[in-house]
DNA sequence: CGAGGTCAAGGATATA
DNA sequence: TATATCCTTGACCTCG
């Protein structure tokens, strides 16, 4: 009877899947195709950074899953011999020893290569932290921050809906694929599961395939819907944690009939074992390796619609990629980090530090580099931009993105209303003692003066302060205003950050120093993000942003960039923004 | 009987909902509802669709292929949405000017023949994507866009599908190919294709790329397998032809799965229509020369010889919008009007008009304002808002748009170069006696200098000019550098000109006079030209220009003209433009 | 119901 | 860079 079925296999079509498996022999090729496919940069997709994973490398024998595992298979299929190299491709081909570029660029690229090497972990991290076992749920949306950014995030707690489920334990919907979260067709090979996991699961057992996971971190590559094709090694580890059964799939192809007692034995089996690793996991928090779970998570569940369940999978299946786009960017966008700087904390211990302001101006203006370079390693398009692509849009844009992040930060943190004053509303908001105005710059001076004499310790006259940031403060606080007009929520804000570190400008000597192609291709991912920005802002009816106000604010944006630029009193958007915290200096 | 089916359909979930596929079983309903489809004009054939080659500049309009994800109802009549001009599409109808087409650049004649074959092709179904109003591209949903905008806009119900019913033979063969005769592996897009057109349709339509034809016998290329690559551009007619859907290039690159019932209904319509078409040729032989190569038999079927049919009831309520829609706007942008005023003619008779240079200059502002009133008179919104909306728009922006039409202007006319400059290419036109500059102010001062004499019959000093309008000239050349490196064709230009006219800007002093629903309107019927203009920017991969980088441009022409204002020599950028007609004044 | 298969979608990649 | 081959995928299908 074996044989029957492997000549029926062998016989099959070469069109199906089964034909030409690299085995050992080739292990030679297998390396370097691996390297090479290591090495490669990133093509840049349209509508997705990554789709798919890429072509199948067999670094193993063909293995036969169905028979009898004694060791646990959840663990993982099959240890990888294959890792990425330490020479990723953001490795530093040719030194460019630029003596020309200035010191702070040279600190930027410096930072960034350096941290090149790193950004496998951090994105891991990130990955990691996205499976966490606290996950934060937007309303029947897939949106999901980490709990920990929702922290971060406090202010917009009271729109989103946050639910917590851990990775073990049954999503809440019913109705959605353990795998995956896409709409599930029924009950296949013991869990709930959709139809694309399903054949999934089927072909790999029936052509006993062996995927290894291209990321340097292997297995934790999040696998939603949108993601689920991007890496068959985690999702197939995936299916087995989540307990589909391998010897469901049968090794004779017989359609139809039902399974035997031994395959439902199985069944029980793993969702006994399920149930208890998520008791596990609930009890011994610390024993979770990924997650440094914040201690102090608020559960709320969501308004479980479980009665109805078939309204929203249109919703669903139009759901383009940029929601996670989204939220990856919003995840990334560390705000309150950029505003509290460490050289904008209050002095403590020796005021000694008389070199200047000057000496004290430039350490934060490399605060906010630095910052902002670690925001940029984490960015979605990092890999798909070189390095000096990155160094050169930040030098161009940081002080923009500066402003864009404090402007937003101080109408999310001081206007109580959840709308920005409309035209008649509350143009002013209450000219309290700490309250930024958006149209009486003398308010936002005197804040600046008040915590400008608390940082340096020490009182600063007024009409000093007037004197030398006076524009400085007039400029932003028109930029306040017309940027509550916009009206923009932490979506669009996003998108517009991505958005300007991305407004490519050729420099106006008229020679690039940038290829046509990193261009283009700079000029491709911005516009997913205004493409992203736009769906965003489809819907918002009455006192929403609209694309075109907000691409023409830009240039003021850049004006405002220029005063404080050449002002190089780069702290005064934060300190208007956020009294400077008490702690101690490190 | 056909309310139900109607009902029935468009209760079907929009996207790739394939809950109800219709299949061959179904062809009763099917008959019925097809009957519809094929009383409405038929698409005609895309051997003669004429577009022009991507490499020296994309001046026709971007195209997205692919119909929204409708129901086949509304959405399957523009399958193919070219159409075939049996006389020359060489033949010069611009409609604004013919007569300088012997002394235009290359540019510009293909604007001029794009846009005849545009006045030729009534139908108005240039493209699917515009058969609705909102973006297909966006990957949005366009329910608010087909229900709301729909009512809202009554204006674009105007623009009506009428096409024409034309295809070609096909000797019908089991494995081979229909396009290339390669052998085939399988149905791919509705017909049997080998994998090499298979894969040419889809990056076509996903890319969409714009082909054209070498030949001087434009469209008659032979593609069979040894020649297939030889012209993509009759390779890709033969594709439409033989009746590939462009729809079924999936928008989100979802691969796997089956295609929704729209697809299928598109594909059963295509054999349909091929099917009778076949016959009709068999019948009438006289037009095939060569009964051997099948290219391009080109048979115009009237359109209600069909043998199933039933009375059309033309209640289809979502219309397409972007083409159309620019083809009016390009129709009544009379930019010749706006450039050559009277006031700006060559005095012949009376010289005694000494009034001097302000009673002259502001006749000037008159004539433009008046051009611009009919200008907006011809609007296809202007019913659509009250006149005095319309006057306080065209009192805000009217010498935004003087600048706007004279910077395209300029630019249509004087550069040689099919492709605006570059950073390094030619960022200087060639300084001649006439030629206007992109970046040196004082050649288009001495320019000014030169034709202000004549105008005015006697010679002014340059000196003077210069310090009556140095400045004025200085920022109008910024902005004309500026436009050229947006690199806009003519349907992104009288798209820009309608975004412009519409930004309304709230009055500095906080009290408007428009109420807040013409405010409203207004910026509704914005979003509208943003994404018709984006719909043009889609698929121009080099030199094209892009969204962002064109509102961000509105600004600048705002400042420039505050400049314009300021300075009340309104007349300056048109005599820069175009040198004055020696016509007598009427 | 849930096993199985189907076959046109799309992606990856070698090739020119 | 475009092409064409090979391969994966998944919504729908049949069968027991
Ligand atoms: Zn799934
Ligand atoms: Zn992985
Ligand atoms: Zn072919
Ligand atoms: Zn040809």
């Amino acid at each position: 009877m074996f044989p029957e079925c492997l000549l029926a296999q062998l016989a099959e079509p070469p069109h199906r899947e089964t034909q030409s498996l690299i085995y050992a022999e080739d292990e030679e090729k297998m390396c370097t195709d691996l390297s090479a496919q290591l090495l490669r940069p990133e093509p840049l997709k349209p509508s997705a950074f990554r789709v798919f994973c890429p072509r199948p490398v067999y670094v193993s024998a063909p293995l036969d899953y169905r028979t009898p595992p004694l060791t646990p298979f959840y663990s993982t299929p099959s240890a990888t011999p294959f890792r990425s190299t330490p020479s990723s491709p953001f490795a530093p081909v040719n030194k460019t020893d630029s003596n020309h570029l200035s010191s702070f660029t040279e600190f930027l690229t410096r930072i960034a290569l350096n941290s090149a090497q790193r950004k496998c972990s951090d994105a891991s991290s990130l990955f990691s932290m996205s499976s966490s076992p606290v996950v934060v749920k937007l309303e029947v949306d897939d949106e999901e921050i980490s709990a920990d950014n929702a922290e971060r995030y406090a202010w917009i707690a009271h729109y989103k809906h946050r639910t917590a489920y851990t990775t073990t334990a049954h999503p809440p919907e019913k109705d959605a694929c353990a795998i995956c979260e896409d709409r599930a067709s029924g009950l296949h090979y013991g869990i709930t599961t959709c139809e694309g996991c399903k054949g999934f699961f089927k072909r790999t057992v029936q052509n006993k395939r062996i995927y290894s996971c291209a990321q340097a971190d292997s297995g934790h590559c999040s696998i939603r819907r949108e993601r689920r094709n991007r890496c068959q090694y985690c999702r197939f580890c995936r299916c087995l944690s989540e307990g589909m059964v391998l010897e469901a799939v049968r090794e004779d192809r017989t359609p139809g009939g039902r399974n035997g007692a031994a395959i439902y034995n199985a069944y029980h089996q793993n969702r006994r074992r399920k149930v208890a690793a998520g008791c596990v996991v609930r009890s011994g928090s610390s024993t979770s390796p990924s997650s440094s779970s914040p201690p102090s998570v608020v559960v709320v569940v969501a308004p479980c619609h479980s009665s109805e369940e078939l309204p929203v999978p249109d919703e669903r299946r139009h759901q383009p990629l940029g929601k996670s786009l989204i939220e990856d960017m919003i995840e990334i966008d560390c705000i309150d980090r950029l505003i509290n700087l460490k050289g904008l904390r209050v002095i403590t211990t020796k005021d000694s530090d008389d070199n200047g302001p000057c000496h004290r101006l430039s350490r934060i203006g490399d605060e906010i580099v630095e910052q902002l370079v670690e925001w940029t390693k984490q960015l979605p398009f990092f890999t798909e931009l070189p390095i000096d692509v990155h160094t050169h849009l930040l030098t161009q844009r940081w002080a923009e993105l500066v402003l864009l992040s404090a402007c937003f930060y101080a109408l999310s943190h001081t206007s109580p209303h959840p709308l920005p004053p409309t035209s008649e509303d509350a143009v002013t908001t209450t000219t309290d003692d700490d309250e930024i105005s958006l149209v009486d710059p003398t308010v936002n001076l005197r804040i600046l003066q008040r915590r400008l004499s608390i940082v340096m310790g020490k009182e600063i006259p007024l009409d000093h302060v007037e004197r030398e940031a006076g524009s400085l403060v007039d400029k932003f606080t028109a930029l306040l205003y017309t940027f509550s007009r916009l009206n923009l929520n932490i979506d669009a804000y996003v998108c517009l950050k991505a958005i300007t570190l991305l407004n490519f400008a050729p420099p106006a000597s008229g020679v690039s120093l940038m290829r046509d192609s990193h261009i283009r291709k700079v000029q491709l991912i911005q516009d997913q993000f205004v493409k992203a920005l736009q769906i965003q802002l489809i819907g918002e009816k009455d006192g929403g942003a609209r694309l075109s106000d907000i691409l023409t604010w830009l240039p003021l944006l850049h004006s405002a960039a220029s005063v404080l630029l050449h002002s190089k009193m780069f702290y005064v958007p934060f300190l208007i923004c956020k009294t400077p915290q008490r702690l101690p200096d490190l």
